[in-house]
DNA sequence: TTCCTATATATCAATCCGATATATATCGGT
DNA sequence: ACCGATATATATCGGATTGATATATAGGAA
C-alpha cells in the first residue's frame, strides 16, 4: 500500500485538496495509517500527470489558492487493482515496548510514569474511537470495531500488569544499591 | 526511538555483528520492531565513529570475515539518554485495515480470503509468542505479555466478525447486480 | 497588541526499506 | 553426483517517507 494508492481511495469518497486529504488521515485512518504532506503532495502530483486525477485551481480569496483533486475513471480502475493486490503483514510499531525492554537500566519512577502516560494514551484513543461510534457504513464500523478490540486489550493489559513492570524495576534498582 | 539506539540497545545484552543484530530483530523484536541491513550496517559504521561501540574484525574460515561489536562506556551513557526522551506514540500500519475500508468496491470472496489469510496470520504469531514463553527477564515477559493481549484481541475480533464485513460486500454486491 | 490556530501549498535533508550484489558452505532431494 | 535452497556475512543504492521548515493570510483568544 503506498500513499498514491491511499490517496485515490480517498478521493473515491469525494474530491478534495492535499490539505482536505491530511485532514481525513488525521480522523479515523490514522489509527492504521499515516501520511505527511512531504509524501501526499508529490503522490497528488504524479497521480495527476499519470490522468488517475483531475486538478481545479480554486482561487480563494483571503486564503491561499485551494487545488481540489477529482478520481478519474481511469484512477478508479487503477484502485481496484491495487486493492487486489496483496496486502503486506500489518505491524507495529512502538518505542515504548522498546524501551520496556531496558527498563532495568532506568529509574523505576520514569518507568511508572511512562507506563501512566501510556494508559493515558491509549483511555484517550479509545474513548474517541467509542463515541464517535455512528458509522455510515459497514466497512468503516467494520474498521472501527477492530480498532476498539485491540486499543481496548492494549489499555487492559497495562493496567493490570503496571505493577509488574515498576515492581521488578524497583526491585533491580534495591539490588544496584546493596 | 532510531535504529542507532536500537542496535546499542541490543548490544548492551553482549557482542554482535550486524547479522546477528538483524537476526535477533526477526525474534521477539519484530512484533514492535524492524529494521533492515541497508539501515543496520550504515547505524554501525556511525556508531564506531562516534566512539559508542568497538569492532573487531574476525577472520573466518569457509564464512565471510565477521565484524564483532562491543558497546563503550560512551555508548551505554548514550543508550540510557536515549532511552529516556519521550518515546513517540504507538502507532500500528495495516494495509489490511485499508483495504477493508474500500470493501464495498472489491468482490466478496476476495474479502472473505482476506479476512481469513489475517486470522491464519494473527493466528501464528500468537501461538509463537505463547510458545516461547520462558522468558529470562521480567521487561521481557512484560512486552511479550503485551503482544499476547493484542495479538489475541485482534484475532478474537476477526473471528466473531468476518461474517459481518464479507456478509455486507454479498449485499454491496448484489445490490449492483440488480 | 500579540500570539496561537487554522487554511493551504511546497520543498528539503535525513532516514529508512526493499532489493540486489557478492561469496561460500551446507544440507536435502533426485 | 548434481542442483537448488537455505544460511552465513557485509555492503550499497534507488526510491519512498518523515519531520521540519518556509511562505502567506485570516480569525479568535488572551
Amino acid at each position: 500500500m503506498n500513499i498514491k494508492t491511499l490517496c485515490l481511495g480517498i478521493l473515491s469518497f469525494g474530491d478534495a485538496s492535499g490539505y482536505e486529504i491530511k485532514k481525513q488521515l488525521e480522523g479515523p485512518f490514522r489509527h492504521f495509517y499515516d501520511a505527511s504532506f512531504g509524501s501526499i503532495y508529490p503522490a497528488l502530483g504524479k497521480l495527476t500527470s499519470e490522468n488517475m486525477v483531475d486538478c481545479t485551481e480554486l482561487a480563494q480569496q483571503g486564503r491561499p489558492d485551494k487545488k481540489v483533486y477529482s478520481i478519474t475513471t481511469n484512477g478508479r480502475l487503477d484502485l481496484v487493482q491495487q486493492l487486489l493486490e496483496r496486502p503486506s503483514q500489518d505491524r507495529m510499531r512502538s518505542d515504548f515496548l522498546v524501551i520496556m525492554l531496558f527498563a532495568e537500566l532506568l529509574p523505576a519512577a520514569h518507568i511508572d510514569e511512562l507506563v501512566g502516560q501510556r494508559i493515558e494514551d491509549y483511555r484517550n484513543s479509545l474513548d474517541e474511537l467509542c463515541s464517535q461510534g455512528k458509522d455510515d457504513t459497514a466497512s468503516a464500523a467494520f474498521v472501527h470495531g477492530f480498532g476498539c478490540a485491540v486499543y481496548g486489550a492494549a489499555l487492559r493489559y497495562l493496567e493490570e500488569n503496571r505493577h509488574r513492570i515498576v515492581g521488578e524495576s524497583l526491585r533491580a534498582q534495591a539490588e544496584v544499591a546493596e
